[in-house]
DNA sequence: GTCTATAAATAGATAGAC
DNA sequence: GTCTATCTATTTATAGAC
């Protein structure tokens, strides 16, 4: 009876970890689509078929649906980088991880940041699991920064700080969608022209 | 008597003019502080002094002031394009849009974009006065973007459009506001910073 | 945990007096 | 045109049965 009660609990535990993430991939998808303040719960419950009081079960707030997001997103951000080859060249690794980001934005996957001062920002300061996420990949991203720069490869007038930032911004780059609306460039092609913009600026060479 | 009532008519509508103005700077910098969704009507009118009532007789709805407050913006950008020495380079002329764009940000007068499908956006596309103003900002940009390429300035390589909407990108860029808040720069050297990365990149040369 | 039904709060918009 | 007071719809969140 035990081993049966066992793998019953396990199981139980798998549907309900596989709902949770149903939620979130649709939640991610919604703050893709229309951020945080323009999604509603409705929709969320909607979305995923299931009535908005369960939902409330699973988070206990819009706030926390969407923190839960974002820290999913961290989550695969630091196993990506960790997927990298270590000995790499620090430069070819920022190259792949600012690729990496473009692609989960066009695929609808990367929700806009709260720059502005609202509710979610306070929750995901307040959450350890988001904020301790957001120390790792900088931390990494900063020391592979700094490396391309002792080697002469990024400009080392650049404060690392701002280096960081402007990786981070092209994750959520506006270019992205305004010349996928265009319709004029496969995502390949835009991500490449973002890349070049990014690491070549626009001046000509 | 013609004349009193003329001049009585003159100086009401000047009051109403400048109520106005007054409305939409407010207006500007909630935008910008926390876009249009998170913005409330009765924010504005507290803001302003006046009562939301009062707001409803000189805008139609939400979405029309904030399409009067993007209007605005257009125009100012549409003035300070023609106050630019025609006869000077059109790199010069681009670099110092990117930079005025940048300072406009860090005022607090940039709203920001309202890149999702929202009613904003609706409302915007169906304004003559907004659209008309985007084409002839867009045109302008677009031939003094055409012409430092030709000249070998910009990278004839990249889509002009693509430049273009790098450059509106940097107006509504989160690096500024990200650097902002850590405190270890001024704001001209935001700019100068920002400025760097937009044309050369994050590269080494 | 999931549901239906509902509460409680908020936001956009309006009525009507002045 | 400005105000107070109110309406209506939406939205976050919860109660309570199963």
């Amino acid at each position: 009876m035990a081993t049966t009660q066992v793998a019953k609990v396990s199981f139980k535990e798998q549907m309900l970890q596989a709902r949770e993430d149903a939620i979130i991939q649709t939640v991610n998808r919604l703050l893709s689509e229309k951020g945080f303040d323009a999604m509603t719960v409705d929709e969320v419950a909607a979305s995923v078929g299931i009535a908005k009081a369960s939902l409330y079960k699973h988070f206990p707030s819009k706030e926390d649906l969407a923190a839960a997001a974002m820290v999913k997103v961290m989550q695969r951000a630091q196993r990506f980088l960790q997927s990298l080859d270590p000995e790499a060249p620090p430069m070819d690794k920022l190259k792949a991880v600012a690729r990496w980001t473009m692609e989960v934005q066009l695929a609808g996957q990367m929700p806009s940041l709260p720059s502005q001062n609202s509710t979610l920002r306070n929750t995901l300061m307040a959450s350890r699991e988001y904020m301790d996420g957001l120390m790792d990949v900088s931390d990494t991203l900063g020391s592979w920064i700094e490396a391309a720069q002792a080697k002469g490869l990024l400009n080392p007038q650049l404060p690392a700080i701002a280096v960081l930032y402007t990786l981070y911004a092209r994750a959520c780059d506006p270019v992205l969608e305004f010349l996928k609306t265009g319709g004029q460039h496969t995502d390949a092609q835009i991500v490449d022209l973002v890349m070049s913009t990014c690491f070549d600026g626009i001046n000509a060479r």
